[in-house]
DNA sequence: TGGAAATATGGAAGCGCTTCCAGTTTCCGG
DNA sequence: CCGGAAACTGGAAGCGCTTCCATATTTCCA
């Protein structure tokens, strides 16, 4: 390995220092069959000599292969990606890209112009696939993914299609066992606190969590709609309040959410679990360090990133992965408690 | 715009059909003044008709610019990116650059493994610059970024050195701010949770700290180290509550490590800040939320992040921006109120 | 009105790599 | 010792774009 050489050292220099043919040092180097040993070797030590580094813009012109997947996130709050949800799922897609030679392209769009920039990404083939998250019903963003022919993940099922390729929470399934769990306890005066009315995540939680309780016979007292936030699950849970002074158990599809209600809760002096039992979704990293602790549904989040990633390459390599569900289970904590004695 | 054609038209095609050369196509297409109007209109006028969209590997091949910007964070542990911190940073990075036609490309590089990526990268050019975050002290991606002649922005300085590029909140000042205000509200039995040693941004918010209390003739009673996490947070706070029974104020360097404090003074039967007045660092999102919402060293975490990417823009264009250093406030709240008396 | 200066133009040479294709060599069984 | 199969080999043709350079064409002022 050099010092960083003023300039990188091309295939050529390589192919001439070894006393071979540009076109065995390019096999050499891909490790294509149609070499002999002996060259190979010869190649190799050319290039520990000369530090070669093959340009992967040149390659990339030839194979059109980039190398590079997109990861999108389309929200019209820039700050939907700071919610750790997606930092979870970054990570996950990323420790999955560190076993390839694949990059990860971050987009965050959030603005017309930002989707304008996917689009041309998208047009101009600068990645060889594309994972898209948490598709609202009217983003654009769905149908531009349909139309290019480009893999694409979806992360999260889209509103009103269901496209080849997608990982999703059983988010009906989530749904279902926070009612079961609420119902359990003995709660009955039970509403919810879900998120954008649009994003197919909610309205599976939503109706998973009525399904368990019109099977028990039991009404949904109240719905509101938050977006996810801290602030936005505050305010929800204060109009809850003040509509439904009598509930006794709140679902809110999110954590950051039930969270926020939290605080609306011990503002409003309400007691949780004991006046008022709060179950979440997500089971984020600070659940256990809420006070109560959050019981919420848990969602395996960095594996929902892994799982994208690794079906975006499955589809880059032509391969047809199946579609993904991944379970949720309740995680039990504080907040809402196997049995509402446990707290009285 | 034509319905996703199965082969992108060419910028000879463009010129063939605009009636023009393949170089003065290329000219109108790049703003390039050696063209007449006219011909830049035919051109136009063949690139919509065509839908055409410049092959950006072509381009990066002959220009040698390859259109995207590397944001790297190392650590040991892949979580470290969940920290809403870094997802902060993060959209703030994001949303200068989506201004530019810079794409970015983030990188997690938690393993040895992840970090030869990164200086594969770095050799073969794949990107135009790069962004480093939270170097620490052993971390030789330091080195590794010395060595490369492609422009590199530090986000927080490294240790031992001083990068001729770099944006830094000012540490050393946000830890004066805690200790004054700890100071002022009377506490004086005062303890500090650090993170991880060897980072700088530790060493700064300590060595500010330990300043205003020696200033005030105040000990520090005790340090102890977390790692920026909840759980690193909540061992450090019982370690402390062990050793010293009697401290009366805690400044944690983060708010992960604070809200994680929090639950141990809770489960301790310690009352905040009636018994213990508690400062973090960062005021992240959930600072509001916590109970009692936390007081803390207030950093502008999204313009780090704008600022690291307009440092590195400029750099990459030839410029020579300044270093920056970025202000940090006291945001004050319940759990370390102005006056001790607020709260007894 | 004559050229010098400014402006426009396109041919051709690459950027660094992969891969087709047409040979050349090697290897064996007969 | 021969012929064909199998295994190598390298020349050359691009991938799609920018840009140098030499050549037109126009402009403008003395």
């Amino acid at each position: 390995m050099q010092a960083s050489p003023r300039r990188q050292p091309t295939l050529d220099e390589v192919a001439a220092r070894a006393g071979v043919s540009r076109t065995a040092a390019s096999r050499a180097i891909n490790n294509n069959p149609h070499v002999s040993q002996a060259k190979r070797d010869a190649v190799q030590r050319a290039v520990d000599e000369l530090g070669y580094v093959p340009n992967p813009t040149a390659r990339a012109l030839v194979t059109r292969r980039v190398g590079a997947v997109v990861l999108a996130v389309s929200s019209d709050e820039p700050t939907l990606f700071a919610d750790p949800f997606f930092a979870e799922v970054t990570v996950g897609v990323s420790s999955f890209l560190e076993q390839t030679d694949l990059e990860l392209i971050l987009l965050l769009a959030h603005t017309p112009h930002g989707r304008d920039r996917l689009q041309r990404i998208l047009s101009a083939r600068r990645a060889d696939g594309l994972m898209l998250m948490a598709v609202r019903g009217d983003d654009p963003l769905g149908q531009l993914a349909e139309r290019t022919d480009m893999p694409v993940v979806f992360g999260g099922l889209p509103l009103h299609s269901t496209p080849r390729w997608y990982v999703d929470p059983d988010n009906r399934g989530g749904g279902r066992l926070a009612a079961e769990h609420l119902l359990r306890s003995g709660r009955r005066r039970i509403a919810m606190i879900t998120g954008q009315v649009d994003l197919h995540a909610c309205v599976a939680r939503e109706l998973g969590f009525r399904e368990a309780l019109t099977l028990a016979g039991a009404p949904l007292v109240a719905l509101e709609v938050g977006d996810f936030t801290l602030p936005g699950g505050e305010a929800a849970m204060e109009r809850l309040l003040t509509a439904h002074p009598d509930i006794d158990a709140v679902f809110a599809a999110g954590d950051n959410m039930a969270l926020g209600a939290l605080r609306a809760l011990r503002r409003h002096g309400r007691g949780v679990p004991h006046d008022v039992a709060l179950v979440g979704f997500d089971d984020l990293a600070g659940a256990p360090y809420a006070a109560p602790s959050l019981t919420t549904v848990h969602q395996p989040v960095r594996a929902l990133g892994r799982e994208m990633a690794r079906m975006l390459v499955d589809a880059i390599d032509g391969q047809d992965p199946n579609p993904l569900i991944l379970p949720t289970h309740l995680t039990v904590r504080d907040s809402a408690p196997e049995h509402r004695a446990d707290q009285a």
